[in-house]
DNA sequence: AGCGACTTTGACAACCATTATCAATAACGG
DNA sequence: CCGTTATTGATAATGGTTGTCAAAGTCGCT
């Protein structure tokens, strides 16, 4: 049975009042600049948690870091993230799951689960900040 | 400027060998067992290097380990992965890479890239692997 | 071929996110 | 209120990846 610890619930409403996606380290900086003394372990153990019971959404960042965010919508949906500001859109996207259930199934592939995210750079930060040198071409 | 070593060329030969993606640790320890005594970070640079120049095409395991494949095709594709014996296809994907690009457009976003791959169960697996506990002589 | 400048290599240490450990603590049912 | 039992958290361990730097190799040039 799972117990209601205010651990649980610090994590859980820090993740709703994140903007974006968030990584368990950064989740647990704020809440400890925030004056909360939870553990590292312990905000690991909460968002795996969430994630399980669908209460958040994760996902890997392109550096493989695992990310999470509070799950606004029950519908499936992905996801369109600016990887400067970490500003997140939730798209709609059922042309592209039709597409990967298709695909699987013409090449006999079953229970398909797909990765579909978009990272790009928003509005704001692509007038602010041509900032690196052009990224390479995407193969 | 590059320079063409003997270890780039195995790392290279290696790679276009293997079937399926391989992780930068598989592809070290097989060299070796090949009797290579290439070392374990130059792999990894190699492996980079590949990527960079469009000759290897990398994505994230479900565990976030950096998997690398050759790149047959010079065209822009996406994969279908079967996440129980490693077998991929090659697809493809302009309906998704325009919806893609259309959706970051329509938010603002530039520069978009895109995660799409699909993981699922190749015929083979599917049809072997109904892994259900074989029920035990029943007393 | 020989030479010199400049890459590349590789053993190893450093890093960093994540997970396991385990005694102490706190939540819940009764 | 009490006992059971999940949970916490400081810390160690893990494991993939990257940095370090002297030694060795590669290439352009003569």
């Amino acid at each position: 049975m799972k117990r209601n610890t205010w651990q649980r619930q610090a994590v859980r409403s820090a993740l709703g009042e994140s903007a974006g996606f968030v990584s368990a380290q950064e989740l647990h900086a704020s809440l400890r600049d925030a004056g909360s003394p939870i553990g590292l372990a312990t905000v690991y153990r909460a968002l795996a948690d969430l994630a399980v019971e669908g209460d958040a959404d994760s996902l890997q960042s392109v550096e493989g870091e695992s990310l999470y965010r509070a799950c606004a919508s029950p519908r499936h949906h992905h996801h369109l993230i600016c990887r400067s500001c970490g500003t997140t859109v939730e798209v709609e996207a059922d042309d592209v799951e039709e597409w990967a259930a298709a695909t699987a199934a013409r090449h006999g592939f079953t229970e398909p689960r797909h990765v579909i995210d978009v990272f790009g750079l928003c509005a704001a930060c692509t007038s602010a900040g041509p900032r690196v040198a052009a990224s390479p071409p995407s193969p």
